[in-house]
DNA sequence: TTGACTGGTAAGTCATAGCTTACGTATCAT
DNA sequence: ATGATACGTAAGCTATGACTTACCAGTCAA
């Protein structure tokens, strides 16, 4: 058994594992929002949505900052770019139909 | 507290959360391989990364068949594509910055 | 048939994700 | 100054994710 070389681990997968962060994300990917206004569609509690921003936060998927008694988080969905750029490595397998005709031809010989 | 309507949750985002089942979606990209030859190159037991074919084969980014005593694993990438389509919402995020930026460099030469 | 492989699965452990309520702090309005 | 608002965070609970070892079945080679 060896080691995979290099294992140093994003938090964006993580982060964007939980529907209720990409929903955050997609609400923030319309402007700027409070706390509470991020919360408001949400069934769970408002500490669980800023929990939530938290993760967001750490990724660096969300900026913060803090207006009057509020705070207001702003997308940075720059971060989200290494997640597109691991995913163009499969975009082939949807898009060329030559890869598609060749793992055809691959498994019937 | 109003609820989020149509909350269906797609196992892929969850699928793709971990650095092993990434990788081995990677291994799997360059062609079907045996359970012991995908475990190789980990440092966890054989029986661990059974159980992450098994959560990448119930969220179909991967198919299964049998051949004599093996059982060789395929790459069901088109799966991937939903988070493709997810994340496009967010491509003109960077590409506005890289718009922004290279007027700003033609401006500044 | 016997023994070596391949690989799934059960059982058990440990850590952590994801929620809740309770509380503290800063800001604004009156 | 007082109270209401906006928000973070701590504490605690439960569920589950990620591993391990042990065991089982199926396949192949001698």
């Amino acid at each position: 058994m060896n080691t995979v070389a290099g294992e140093r681990e994003t938090p964006i997968y993580a982060a964007i594992a939980h529907p209720a962060r990409r929903r955050l994300l997609d609400l923030l990917a319309e402007g700027d929002r409070s706390v509470k206004a991020l919360a408001a569609p949400f069934a769970m509690s408002r500490p669980a949505v800023s929990q939530h921003l938290k993760i967001l936060l750490d990724a660096g998927l969300v900026s913060e900052r803090r207006a009057g008694r509020e705070r207001l988080y702003r997308l940075r969905a720059e971060r989200l770019r290494e997640v597109q750029v691991w995913l163009s490595r499969y975009e082939r397998f949807w898009h060329d139909h030559l890869a598609k005709l060749g793992r055809y031809l691959e498994e019937e010989p």
